[in-house]
DNA sequence: GGTTCTCACTTGTATTACACTTGTCTATGA
DNA sequence: TCATAGACAAGTGTAATACAAGTGAGAACC
C-alpha cells in the first residue's frame, strides 16, 4: 500500500505535540535532524512541518527554527487589544474615522521602538455614541503596512489585520495636558487632563511590530484592572467609558 | 533538545531574582563578569538582561550597572499594593508623611464602597528624594482601623498591616486634573494632570476591607501594564517613575 | 575647604565573523 | 504527482572586538 510520507509524518509530530512531549513554546529539531531521524530528505519533512503550521499548530521562523505554538496567546491578547471591541461590547455604538494615513519616515523616537526608517503612519479618531472618545495614532513598519489599504484600517483594527503574528505587549498609562492637535480633534479645552497610553506590541521573534499611542479625554475615561490573587493568568484590564 | 543561551541565562537570572538571592536594590554583577561566569559573551548577557529589563524585573544606567527594581514577590497583590516598595527597590529614597488621621463618618460614596457607615481616613504624603509625588488617601472599615495606630500607619503600609486578609483588588486610573488641595500638597501648578488611581481591595469573602486613592503627578509617573506571553512569571505591572 | 581633573569601571552601540537555521529554487527519478 | 538531492539566499544566535559615553571616587589644585 502506498502512503504519503509526508502525511505520515506530519501525523506523527502531531501526536507528540498533542502528548506533551513537545511543550508549547519549545523548539522543534531543525529540519535536518528530522530529515536524517525520519530517513526522508528535507524538502518532505517540510512538506509536513507546513502542513502542521497551516492547522497553527507550529510556526517559524527563518534562522531560527520551528516552535510549536501555544493555543492561549492570541486570545490574552485580542482582549487586550481591540479597545473597540471593548466599546461596542458594552453597547456603545463606536465608529472608525481614519483622519490621516501616510507612508513616511520615523521620526527618532518611533524608530528606535520599532527598528526601521520608513513607517505606515495612520490616526484616527474613535467615537461613542457620536462624540470622540479617543485619538488614535499607530505606527507600523512600512514593510508591513504596504499590504494595508486606507479601507482595510478604516475597517478593521490593527490587532485583526497582524492577528498571527502579535505576541506580547507593553503598555504604559500616564496623565498629561492635551496638545492644541488633540483638543481639537477631541474636542475638548486645549491643556485639559488625557490618559495618554502607549503600546508597543512585539511579535513572536519579540520583534516591535506595532507603536500605538491612544489619547483619551480624562474627563471621559477610567483604565480598570482587576488583580485577583487566585488567578496567575494576565489580568484582564480594560478600558472603561465613566458617565 | 536545543535551548537558546540567552533564555537560560534570562531563566537563571530571573530564579535568583525572585528567589531574594538578589535583592531589589542591588547592583548585579557587571556583564563583564557575568559573561565570564556564564562562559558567554558579553552580547548573550546583554540580551538576556534586556529581556529581564522588559518585564520590569531590572534596569540599567550607564557608567552604573544593573539594578534589581523591585517586588518579585509571588503575592501578586504585594506588587501591587506597595508602590513605595516599588520607589525603594528602584534606589529612590522614599519617605511616607501621614498628614490626617481620623476615625469619621463615612461619605456617601465610601460608605457604598465599604458597606459601612464609620471609617478611619489617613492621608498620606510621599516623597521620592525629597519631592512629593504621590497623594495617598485610605480608607477603612473603623473596625478594622482600630487596631492601628497613627504610628503603625506611618510606619508601614496598610497592605504589610492587614496583609493576609487581602485577596482581590480592582483599580481604575484616570488622568484628571489636580484640585487646588491635590495641587499644593503635590507641588504642582492648578489643575496640572495627575493620574489618579483608586483601589478597592477586597479580602477572601469579597467584603470591600480598603478603599485607596491615590495621585500622582502626570509628569512624574507611569503606569505600566507588561503582558507577555513568553513569561510564566507574574506580569509585572507596576507604577514607573519617569525622568 | 571646595573645585576641577583624571582614571578605572560601567553600560550603550556598532562592527565583523561564523555556524546554523529556514525559505526557495532547480534538476532528476520513480 | 510525489520524493530526493543539491544549491543558494536570507535570517538568527553567538562570539570577539572596538569605541563612545556616563559614573564615581580619589588625586590634584587653588
Amino acid at each position: 500500500m502506498r502512503t504519503i510520507r509526508y502525511h505520515e509524518i506530519a501525523a506523527n509530530l502531531r501526536s507528540r505535540v498533542h502528548s506533551g512531549e513537545l511543550v508549547s513554546g519549545r523548539l522543534l529539531p531543525s529540519e535536518a535532524e528530522l530529515s536524517k531521524k525520519y530517513k526522508v530528505s528535507r524538502v518532505t519533512v517540510r512538506r509536513a512541518l507546513e502542513l502542521l503550521r497551516d492547522e497553527g499548530i507550529v510556526d517559524a521562523r527563518q534562522g531560527f527554527g520551528w516552535f510549536v505554538l501555544g493555543g492561549t496567546v492570541s486570545q490574552s491578547l485580542a482582549t487586550l487589544g481591540t479597545i473597540e471591541d471593548q466599546m461596542t461590547a458594552s453597547g456603545v455604538r463606536s465608529e472608525r474615522l481614519v483622519i490621516e494615513y501616510a507612508f513616511e519616515k520615523a521620526n527618532k523616537q518611533v524608530a528606535k521602538v520599532l527598528g526601521v526608517d520608513q513607517v505606515l503612519r495612520v490616526r484616527r479618531i474613535n467615537t461613542a455614541d457620536g462624540e470622540p472618545f479617543a485619538l488614535v495614532t499607530v505606527w507600523c513598519p512600512a514593510e508591513l503596512g504596504r499590504s494595508l489599504s486606507r479601507q482595510d484600517v478604516e475597517q478593521s483594527s490593527f490587532h485583526e489585520l497582524l492577528d498571527r503574528k502579535l505576541k506580547s505587549a507593553t503598555q504604559t498609562i500616564t496623565a498629561d495636558a492635551a496638545s492644541a492637535d488633540e483638543a481639537r480633534l477631541l474636542e475638548i479645552p486645549l491643556s485639559a487632563p488625557v490618559l495618554r497610553c502607549e503600546r508597543v506590541t512585539k511579535d513572536a521573534g519579540g520583534q516591535a511590530v506595532l507603536l500605538a499611542q491612544h489619547v483619551f479625554p480624562g474627563h471621559k475615561t477610567n483604565f480598570v484592572v482587576e488583580l485577583s490573587s487566585t488567578t496567575k493568568s494576565i489580568a484582564p484590564s480594560g478600558l472603561r467609558l465613566v458617565d
